[in-house]
DNA sequence: GGGCATTTGTGATCGTCGTCACAATTCCCC
DNA sequence: GGGGAATTGTGACGACGATCACAAATGCCC
């Protein structure tokens, strides 16, 4: 890993002081149903590096991250990883699993120190059975999920270059910073890691970013690449400019 | 399209008599969660070669297919499609969209003679807070079309090559295939349309065959093709053999 | 059965990307 | 600050697949 964020672990004692409450799911539960997932749920810590769960494995349950990000990847046939997202703190894991019973279909490895609240496969089912609130907010989160996949798919299929797909990251990227240091991008990977999040080879990204730097499309000075041209970003991407 | 299956249209009334009942989500309800779908729910027809939605439309509701097949694609900005997947009867669609409130991501289209039950978004969302039945139905339905989802994107980025994915579906297509005629799949795509499935062009789709059938793997009689070496086919496919 | 549209087969060509190989640089720990 | 590991830069080359351009075939409707 490039950077290793130095947060601070101030362990979260329950999801009723949970900072996520408000904004995210399975942390903005009320009253009864809140007070039964305190029951029912443990939390864990893990250091950074650590694997929560690995493909193939049967899912002991379902963990709802508090602290911390997590890597999830594939690995093919060949040796080649492939990385499905990076998920955030109030973002939950491996539900899709839990609920259908079928063995995780990736691996979570976290990148920081990492707490997680876990609930265990039939006490999570008996808890949606139970709260009708809990349920509704399983569907919306897999939801979620499943346009994420989507939206996945669609840059995999329809893009015609790694090009267009690495620029595509970068403007995701950048969206995501906050609004006050616009267009710098702090990036906390390796080319090999962007390479596994393009589905390419690492030499490949390695030149993309000579080729953005020499068309002054982007700027890098060590970790945190500045967009210098996000118009022409966009339409590398395939994007008409939203000048 | 190549073939156009003379499937004939016994309208179904009601979810209660539908023949899918025992086997697919919503369809097997009890009790009062199902007379209450019986009460909200609509049921629509369309002729083969129609539109149920479109991309970027607002999604009206939710569909349950209980008759003929809906093909699922994509469009990118070049004009290329991308086929997702082939809805079959019993199967929910813009299930996500509808609960997640999202435009629609996907186009679907008949290809067959097709009739669904429709349930309006806020009907649906008030039927899955009234029954948690339901609710765990849309829960299990949505974890089903995740895993689906990362099935799709695990042959896209960990393939080496268009024949590699060539393969796999001919694998998926004979294990759909009823036991008694195992090794003849009865294709209904032209190859146009197997293209866009493999997220590949045309071309390589006729020459791939033209392999397949030169190294004794397939043997092609109209609609219908036959694995003649299903060993040489997992091989192809990345897969150990398990003869 | 003739004629038209659609589908399929095949050659030629070219660009992108994956791979190998190795040098340069940066990071990090002692 | 020195040394070793990890990361990054870059050249060369080959293979796969996208595209264009037709010809052949098949299906379909009157």
């Amino acid at each position: 890993m490039l950077v290793k964020p130095p947060i601070g672990l101030s362990i979260i004692e329950s999801c009723a002081t949970c900072k996520l409450r408000e904004e995210r799911l399975f942390c903005n539960l009320k009253g009864v149903a809140l007070q039964q997932l305190e029951r029912i749920k443990f939390s864990t810590s893990y250091s950074a590096n650590s694997t929560l769960f690995s493909e193939g494995q049967p899912s002991s349950g379902v963990m709802i991250l508090c602290q911390g990000r997590v890597k999830l990847s594939m690995s093919g046939t060949g040796g080649n990883t492939a990385i499905l997202k990076i998920v955030e703190p109030g973002e939950v894991l491996g539900l899709s699993s839990t609920v259908s019973g079928i063995l995780h279909d990736t691996t979570a490895e976290a990148l920081d120190p990492v707490q997680v609240n876990i609930i265990r496969r039939d006490d999570f089912l008996k808890f949606l059975a139970d709260y009708p609130d809990a349920c509704m907010h399983a569907v919306q989160e897999l939801s979620n999920t499943h346009n994420t996949a989507c939206h996945e798919i669609r840059t995999l299929t329809l893009s015609q270059s790694v090009a267009e797909r690495f620029a595509k990251l970068l403007l995701e990227w950048d969206a995501k910073t906050p609004e006050s240091s616009k267009g710098r991008i702090t990036v906390g990977f390796t080319h090999e890691e962007v390479a596994q999040l393009l589905g390419t080879a690492r030499e490949v990204v390695s030149r993309l970013i000579g080729d953005f730097k020499n068309k002054r499309v982007i700027q890098v000075k060590g970790a945190t690449w500045v967009v210098t041209n996000r118009s022409a970003l966009q339409k590398i991407a395939g994007i008409q400019p939203t000048h």
